[in-house]
DNA sequence: ACGTTTGGCGCAAACGTTTGGGTAACTGAG
DNA sequence: CTCAGTTACCCAAACGTTTGCGCCAAACGT
């Protein structure tokens, strides 16, 4: 370290540059920790993180697993994970999984092997066997997106926007409805049927299984979700999709059956995700905090790296309504357009 | 090092465990290399990645800086990088910069600390100031997404992609057409509308300054983009936006001005986001290689890290023709939607 | 004047690798 | 039997930190 150009020993320059002010007082004069502090800022210097971490057993480093970036909602709840690691002065390391068991399992072992701190899943399986296991081998993690188990989780409160998401559904009279649900192993999918099948019970509307249909999470899923769903049976009145480019997916089949989105059909979505409001038709959607998840997941497993014991949150979505499911906003749409067609 | 259980010297191990092929042939006798990798993944040993960075000064980190993953551009671009890099054995640091300088230079800062080997921005502005200081430090780094200056890149061929737009407009005997381009800083929107005003001035059309209009690239920008658009002067018949996310915010504002997308005016996005297929009508875009672009650029680095000049590559652009442009595409569209209704 | 505290710093070990330079033991040729 | 050449290892330094311990001198108390 060339910050002995002052004649001084590295573990005082070391201890000068980086106690914390409760320790380490008795570090020095004020007038050498002036002058180390000084040179250091000359000579640009940055403490190697290698040494440090080879040092301390600690990497500040956090790894991140999430199903795919390109996912919107995860590259969104990325963004607050890292925005909150970069004010903690740690850094993150994301991968994609493709919601692939193997590929969860090899992308862990990579991350660990890079002597991680810490991780945080963002592509919880319901089977919780392979967390369980992480869980066992004393790694500290917490979940985002969707919750698994007793494992710590900050996630929406996914079954009250089920709820609400019906709740709007049959104020305006819906009783044949039907669900894209996403993948079956998905809480964020699971809770949020859930949520609304148990509204609908509650006002004595059974959902027949077969109008239940499961999905991945892409557009090209909804759509060919919907598909299945325009394929049997009588057509729904409404149609609830787990999230919003399912939900795009979905409007692009019912395009194809030739059925008007807002008109011949409602459709709710989740997540509100930046598009929604621009489609053609806008998109009723129910609002999920995914920054904000991002950001509370990281501050959590800071927590659980600090030794105490995670406790999941649930954050509260919020229903927009726009012209997708809601009769009036969609007359105000088509009143503009035939204004001027 | 517990690998010497075996009473060996842990160099032994370390040359058994890691020498390549070419050189350490002389590492230990065959039955010891048995023993050796035996209980080395008995024990699940993984080396240690801090003290071989300290040691090696080198540490398979790549430092990777974005405007935004949530635009999914962006994060498909990285997921190409982080593909390719994980083949490579390298790991990749991924941050947001949303665009601004200040947070550029911090990262970069921050990136640096982490004491990666090499970086690659996909968030390069045009005015090259910052980058040629990076390179004038012996940062090794490419670009991706945007090209700038002479620094090695690999980008679309962004200009022959506007051609190609502009081709496309002028069969369908458009003149009047107006365009939405982005950042002004960004080499993907200036290109893209350079290449398009070019093959439109081939035409003998010019187009005028107060039809081009910078914005944001997200589906916001595109919205307040195509308001200004459509404050001043006659309608154009057709739209060209730089990117599906400000195209699906253009629609959203043809929309409110109760303009019908595919009939009323045309519109023209570019890189055919897997949601440009599935709107209601559906999106007319050239779509680039942005999976393949990441994967690209990561190599490239490599080979720049291996001291190798640096080159930049231009990715071939497609035009792929849809309902927004294509007047019996949007027709065969009404059609089956009339059919119903 | 003489022990005792304490401020200010140096010492050295340790973290887990890599790598250039040994050095014993064995092999085979002369 | 000697000697060069291998083979199969070991040694130790170095990478840049952190941290418990120890030492010296000055300040302090009595």
């Amino acid at each position: 370290m060339i910050a002995d150009q002052l004649g001084l020993h590295v573990s005082t320059v070391s201890r000068v540059l980086h106690a914390k002010p409760g320790e380490g007082l008795r570090a020095a004069s004020s007038p050498t920790v002036e002058r180390v502090r000084k040179l250091a800022d000359e000579l640009g210097y940055q403490r190697n993180p290698h040494a440090m971490s080879l040092r301390t057993q600690r990497s500040n480093l956090i790894g991140v697993l999430v199903p795919r970036l390109s996912d919107v909602v995860l590259a969104t709840i990325y963004e607050g994970i890292e925005e909150a690691a970069a004010e903690q002065g740690l850094s993150t390391f994301v991968t994609n999984t493709r919601d692939l068991p193997d590929v969860q399992r090899a992308r862990t072992e990579m991350v660990l092997g890079r002597r991680v701190d810490g991780m945080i899943f963002g592509d919880a399986h319901a089977d919780t066997g392979f967390l369980d296991e992480v869980a066992a081998r004393g790694v500290p993690f917490t979940l985002v997106n969707r919750r698994a188990g007793r494992h710590p989780a900050v996630v929406c409160d996914d079954r009250l926007g089920g709820r609400m998401a019906a709740e709007h559904l049959l104020e305006l009279g819906h009783e044949e409805v039907a669900i894209v649900a996403g993948e079956p192993y998905a809480s964020t999918g699971i809770d949020r049927t859930s949520g609304f099948v148990e509204r609908f019970r509650e006002a004595g509307l059974r959902i027949p299984e077969h109008r239940i249909v499961h999905s991945r999470f892409d557009a090209r899923g909804g759509h060919e979700g919907a598909e299945r769903l325009l394929a049997t049976g009588p057509l729904p009145s409404a149609l609830f999709v787990v999230n919003d480019f399912g939900a795009i997916g979905t409007i692009g089949a019912l395009r194809d059956h030739g059925l008007r989105v807002g008109a011949d059909i409602a459709v709710v979505g989740f997540n509100d995700t930046p598009l929604a409001a621009e489609l053609p038709v806008p998109l009723t959607s129910v609002r999920s905090p995914m920054h904000e998840m991002g950001r509370r997941g990281l501050h959590q497993l800071v927590r659980v790296l600090e030794g105490e014991q995670g406790e999941t949150e649930l954050l509260r979505p919020e229903l927009i309504v726009r012209a997708s499911s809601d009769p009036e906003l969609y007359a105000a749409l088509t009143r503009t357009t035939t204004d001027r067609g």
